[in-house]
DNA sequence: AAGTGGTCTAGACCACTAG
DNA sequence: TAGTGGTCTAGACCACTTC
């Protein structure tokens, strides 16, 4: 006598001809993108969902497997699953590769040397995927690692979504900036994209950075996106090159 | 009355207390370290090694799964499981970032300048995990995207990885360097490590490049690992910043 | 003791590939 | 048609956390 199959979610509508496990793993990224449950806090247990969405527990495993390599969630043992959170190792991992050419490897102080409103040039738009003359906000920071001038960085955000940012709300944040788009508004980097090249410092950069105008400077013009692939912020470093460099490690995965 | 719990491999005496799937995973991985499945061929069924390794096919299914990951071998749904080869596409995320500032992302011409036997100095020796003087192989390319010269290549092999290597099989090579690693040495890289910062060019840097002296170069040290995090090359580029950057992605898996 | 995630098993059916 | 990987189910036991 043959097994039932039984197939559960089989009569939802929507439900394209996608592997369930990918299926659940869209409509709980899209909970999150939400905000039902938000950066720091729990998912509901592995058995509560399997019943939730009707399929088995090894489903949601996989599903939740999935989010787990995005990181966009984090498993532990015995308490539960959580939305990600930008704890030091996380923000390391996903934002920050500039290290000390000396191997230092510390985190860095920053410093807001402007605040203000504008609109998005043609350049801006692109990137971040919202129409010319759109609001954006424009920050330009100073980032210190171990007493030594680093990097200037220039920030685009997009108005949109980042509703009631002040001036003063960006200034009195806590931590980092990523702490404030997770905490205030949600936002959870899960992607960057970034084109490095080599230029020379002119003199407006020299002076912000206190080095030698002409000096060699990395320059990174990275965007960030969150879930839908959504852009979220465009950023143009510039790296003091003499006493910085760029890391980055390809293809990750547990050794051997 | 409750089930059997049958834990397979249960006597064997190495297998210290990781997860079956990991135990699998590494045996697998030190097979084709070993030269046992080459690059191309294909491995045992899942379901000949469930029963060659005493596990369920599912535990086989997980090891596998993370060889996947690590894109150490790739899967074909009704052929069969293969140890990875270099393609186009392996070869674009693994090695080569730069990018046409303008968009443009053609596969590099290689065109070989010098190649020669020699010994390693410290800084080669730490970055290879070798003892200073072992023998290395020193290869400098110019690389050239679209009918501009646009990278200048200073690569070190260490000479015991490449047994009877010569420059005359080196210039005979079919396709590119890794095709050689892979097809002659059975070496498949599956990890980089890269640190990137601006420089100048210097006379001789121009010349070969056909750019101005003192223009800009976006300088990449790379160090490429194979199993066992074991280091196979180290490779200076210095890449011609004016028309071509380095493009990096971060955050990958699938969408959502 | 109860609840959570972590691992493993056993077996069903589906989809693709080849002879 | 036979064999391969791809998906899903159902349920066992293990390890960690909290009360």
């Amino acid at each position: 006598m043959s097994c039932m199959y039984p197939r559960a979610m089989r009569s939802r509508p929507l439900a394209a001809d996608r592997p369930l496990a990918q299926q659940v793993r869209m409509r709980l990224a899209e909970g999150m993108a939400a905000g039902e449950w938000k950066p720091g806090e729990a998912l509901p247990s592995e058995s509560e969902l399997a019943s939730a969405f009707g399929v088995a527990i090894g489903t949601i495993r996989k599903a939740v497997d999935g989010l787990v390599a995005q990181q966009a969630v984090v498993r532990r043992q015995g308490k539960g699953t959580f939305v990600a959170a930008h704890d030091p190792r996380r923000l390391m991992f996903h934002f920050f590769h500039v290290v000390g050419r000396d191997g230092t490897k510390a985190y860095p102080e920053v410093t807001t040397l402007d605040f203000r409103r504008d609109r998005a040039g043609p350049a801006d738009a692109a990137a971040l995927g919202i129409a010319p003359l759109d609001r954006v906000f424009r920050i330009r920071n100073v980032l210190t690692l171990g007493d030594r001038r680093a990097i200037l960085d220039d920030i685009a955000l997009p108005a949109a979504l980042f509703p009631g940012l002040t001036e003063k709300i960006f200034l009195a944040r806590e931590n980092t900036i990523y702490h404030l788009y997770q905490s205030r508004y949600g936002i959870n980097v899960l992607r960057t994209d970034e084109r490095l090249r080599a230029t020379q410092a002119s003199r407006e950069e020299a002076r912000q950075l206190g080095i030698a105008e002409g000096a060699a400077l990395l320059e990174i013009r990275r965007v960030a996106f969150t879930f839908r692939d959504r852009a979220v912020e465009l950023r143009l470093s510039r790296v003091d090159s003499e006493h910085f460099e760029y890391h980055n490690t390809l293809g990750k995965g547990e050794p051997l």
